[in-house]
RNA sequence: GCCGGGGUGGCGGAAUUGGCAGACGCGCGGGACUCAAAAUCCCGUGGCCGCAAGGCCGUGCGGGUUCGACUCCCGCCCCCGGCACCA
């Protein structure tokens, strides 16, 4: 009998055993073999739970497997330091960030070990560390001077929760992505960084990530949102200047009836008549104030004001009134329209309700619009212009609209033009806990970068001063200009901490380098990073601005290489049941009773499956699953529980099963560790082989194949189920032999136990490690080649033969193998099995699949 | 509305150049061990009919192609994610 399996004891004895001999630590030097295998870092909040695990168990049975097949493996981590929670945390503890964000980290790498998740530990990174940050600063700088870093005056999001602007990515359905407070705009001067100026290769490229997930590219697709078309200028009446408009639709410039600026446009003031002035103002005012959320909504009546003014429409030279209305974003195109109510559903649902003309200048081939009596806009390119001067006639389509394009390029006013939804990436943040922006704002000198050499700006070392920044601390902001030497103000924003994260995976290969952002000759023969791993929540966030900050650090010819990550993989999140109490809210998970009821009031509860999260009380901390079960166990169950990319709900029988898996092969091994370790170390030779044997010596190379094929696809699941069945294989071969252990193959039954622990070592690497030396061996698993199956194994001599009467399964037939290929053979041998079944019946046709099956059709 | 992904037992999920649907695990039922229970082990487990042998039905719905469809085609429904007054 086997000793009970023992896990604190096995997983203490080898916890520290991996880092100890420095399995994790690639040679950089040797790039024959290299794979730069990446996790997304992550955000030190308190302490993981087991959902993190998704992320880092995964990375860490992959790296381990790819060790055994012989890579040079860099798997390095960090953390992503600077933000708004170490913040919020802090005011709310009244400790400073630093001391927060530090304990955490803390915590998360004691989390690392218990879970033998192993990394290189000497390229840790923490982005906030000034070590790590001076190149934050440094990197601006070199944006600066290419003009990818700039200052202006807008209108940004303002999240009036966090007391911040945030980026376009930030807002989700009008909301900030961070703490869901409704955002309004404000104008304000900024610093962005020019994305937009590699919008088109951001899109293009995209097509060479053949290993990218096609809802991620999908996803960035459609937040870059490139449409072609045409700007258009439109001489004002009774006034200098133009309004320019961009469309995709050049084609109905004859149907334009009407105009419309959005309520923030510059022009707005300028244009208004003076009796016109009092409601165009009200209506500008209550437009600006309200939230994102309230004028995004699709199904709102539209609103508007007449300015008074008139333009002219270059086309036909009639004169249209200027409209404001809120339905036309000041952030898309020239925030001027030309409105085409009979093309265009938003422009004549306004016309309607404002009584402005509504005239047709594409008539579709089946009906004929007329202006008075349409219902809604035909938005169509087929059919004939009509009422379009020289273009009537002509066919509506590509064609036709490029004709357009091409008259207004010759009559000077418009021409082509391709238009993004993408804006570019506003990066100035009103908060403390970041990397301060390296600018100096000087009354004589203007705006002046901070000398590359004074790098480090510093975050000033101050009790932690609440909800203020910078901008309250004199001893931080005020200074000397670096160009004339008179006194000057810091610039006291705070960078995005996107930044930090857009090109950490360079600061890998010299994490500790204090002369350069990162070593070119390292990184390039290193990078792309050969697989990236997290969470989909990043798919436009974090991995666009790092291809774009790729690109552009090649454009400076700091790499060579145009995409970061090569292969991606997004992992889905870990969820769990959250019980909450009509009366005593959210009940923390531990507390519910197995009849799901209230502890506080016998109340039924109710149930949601959500993410893990600390307000929902639904966490489960990896901690008390490696107290219960131990982190094999945890491991094993998190790879084993579904597809690694989809999400999916942890449960307490789950964790249970895979813990059952691990005593019995901890069972299995110990009570056979003698036959192993006593069998002579002898090939394996089928054709010597009595038949029980045969078929173990089939199944466990089958396995090998299965197994290695998975982990290569990222299918733990599907490789972990491949390892019970040998595992069960194995049992069914005992019992052949009654447990008697004279009577099993000891060559044959070596290979194949330790053919399992090798395998199954990724998953559950401390029992793995302890099994090996209870096989009789001295040296690591990691130090072991992945198992190869042997071609001759997977030989089969019989083929099980399905017999189908009408495409129905009625009976099956075990051939020889050659047989198995004798289409004439097989199809006698089928009929005469199923005769009885076909007393009778006039067989019209035989179908013969060799080696699979014979189809049997009948009347 | 547009784009992407998906829908298979009580549950998580396997299976695709069209060829045995439900691997593996959970749960459940039965048995062994035990004074008893837990743990463990063994057997069974898609539904319906049948004592059984066996039969019928079955991969969201409706059609189609095929000797044969979870898999391919056409038309729907539902769920998840992204974008959305983007001109």
């Amino acid at each position: 009998m086997a000793p009970r399996y023992d896990f604190k004891k096995i997983e203490a004895k080898w916890r520290d055993f991996w880092r100890e001999k420095g399995f994790f630590k690639p040679d950089l030097r040797d790039t024959q073999r290299k794979f730069y295998y990446l996790n997304m870092f992550p955000y030190p909040s308190g302490e993981m739970h087991v959902g993190h695990g998704r992320n880092y168990i995964l990375g860490d049975a992959y790296c381990r497997y790819l060790i055994m097949r012989g890579y040079n493996v860099l798997n390095p981590m960090g953390y992503d330091a600077f933000g708004l929670p170490a913040e919020n945390a802090a005011i709310e503890r009244g400790v400073h960030p630093r001391d927060w964000t530090y304990r955490n980290i803390e915590t998360f790498r004691r989390q690392f070990r218990l879970w033998g998740v192993e990394f290189d530990w000497d390229r840790e990174i923490a982005t906030c560390e000034p070590e790590y940050y001076k190149w934050n600063q440094w990197l601006f700088l070199q944006f600066y001077k290419r003009g990818l870093a700039y200052r202006k005056d807008a209108w940004v999001n303002w999240c009036p929760g966090c007391e911040t602007v945030l980026a376009n990515e930030q807002v989700v359905e009008g909301e900030c992505e961070r703490c869901g407070t409704p955002v309004t705009k404000k104008k304000l001067t900024q610093w962005f960084f020019k994305i937009t100026a590699y919008a088109e290769e951001l899109l293009n490229d995209l097509e060479k990530l053949e290993h990218w997930p096609e809802r991620v590219k999908t996803m960035q697709r459609n937040w870059i949102g490139r449409s072609e078309g045409a700007l258009i200028r439109f001489p004002l009446v009774d006034c200098d200047g133009v309004i320019e408009v961009f469309t995709t639709r050049p084609d109905t410039i004859y149907g334009a009836t009407y105009m419309v600026l959005a309520p923030e446009h510059p022009l707005v003031d300028q244009i208004t008549t003076p009796e016109r002035r009092d409601e165009v103002r009200r209506y500008v005012e209550r437009a600006i104030a309200e939230s994102e959320i309230q004028r995004q909504r699709v199904d709102r009546p539209k609103t508007g004001v007449f300015t008074g003014a008139y333009a002219i429409n270059p086309a036909n030279g009639e004169k249209i009134p200027v409209w404001v209305a809120d339905y036309v974003l000041m952030t898309y195109g020239t925030g001027a329209i030309m409105a085409v109510p009979a093309h265009d559903q938003r422009d004549f649902e306004f016309a309607k309700a404002y009584g402005l003309p509504i005239v047709p200048v594409v008539q579709p081939e089946d009906r004929e619009l007329d202006g008075a009596t349409m219902t809604e806009a035909y938005e169509e390119k087929k059919g004939v212009m009509v009422n379009s001067g020289p273009f009537t006639g002509l066919p509506a389509g590509p064609e036709t609209i490029q004709k357009f394009i091409e008259h207004f390029e010759r009559e000077g006013f418009g021409q082509r033009h391709v238009s993004y939804r993408l804006r570019d990436w506003l990066i100035s943040r009103q908060r403390y806990w970041g990397t301060p922006i390296p600018i100096v704002y000087c009354e004589k000198c203007g705006t002046v970068p901070v000398p590359e050499d004074q790098l480090p700006v510093l975050l000033p070392e101050v009790e932690f001063l609440g909800k203020k920044g910078l901008a309250e601390i004199p001893a931080f902001y005020e200074t000397q200009c670096p160009k004339c030497g008179g006194p000057a103000k810091r610039d006291t924003d705070t960078m995005d901490t996107f930044v930090d994260s857009s090109w950490y995976y360079l600061r890998y290969l010299s994490p500790h380098d204090d002369e350069r952002i990162f070593d070119p000759e390292l990184v390039n023969a290193w990078l792309p990073v050969d697989q990236y791993v997290g969470g989909v929540e990043h798919a436009i966030l974090h991995l666009l601005y790092s291809r774009f900050v790729t690109k552009a650090l090649r454009d400076m010819g700091l790499v060579n290489f145009d995409e970061p990550f090569a292969r991606l993989f997004t992992q889905g999140m870990i969820t769990h049941k959250a019980y909450r109490c009509v009366e005593h809210g959210w009940i923390h998970v531990k507390e519910v009773p197995e009849d799901e009821t209230c502890p506080h009031c016998g109340k039924p509860l109710l149930t949601e499956v959500a993410k893990m999260s600390k307000s929902k009380k639904n966490v489960v901390p990896p901690d008390d699953i490696i107290e219960r079960y131990g982190a094999d166990a945890e491991r094993l169950y998190t790879l084993f529980m579904g597809p690694p990319e989809k999400d999916i709900e942890w449960t307490e029988e789950g964790i249970r099963g895979a813990y059952r898996y691990v005593n019995r092969l901890w069972a299995l091994v110990w009570d056979y560790q003698d036959v192993v370790r006593q069998a002579p170390d002898e090939p394996v030779r089928r054709e010597a082989l009595p038949p029980r044997e045969k078929q173990l010596w089939r199944v466990l190379n089958e396995k090998i194949k299965a197994v290695t094929e998975d982990i290569e696809g990222f299918r733990f699941n599907t490789a972990i189920s491949a390892l019970m069945e040998l595992t069960n294989e194995l049992h069914d071969y005992i019992e052949h032999h009654k447990g008697e252990r004279e009577r099993l193959h000891g060559p044959l039954f070596k290979r194949a136990v330790e053919a399992l622990i090798l395998m199954v070592s990724p998953v559950t690497p401390f029992i793995a490690e302890e099994l090996w030396r209870l096989v009789g061996h001295e040296d690591a698993v990691l130090e072991q080649r992945w198992p190869e199956p042997d071609p001759d194994a997977l030989i089969v001599e019989e083929r099980e033969i399905v017999i189908q009467i009408n495409g129905k399964v009625r009976d099956r037939m075990t051939v020889p193998a050659p047989l198995s290929e004798d289409r004439e053979q097989l199809e006698k041998l089928a009929l005469e099995r199923v005769q009885h079944r076909l007393d009778g019946k006039r067989v019209q046709r035989v179908i013969v699949v060799p080696g699979k099956l014979v189809n049997i059709v009948v009347e």
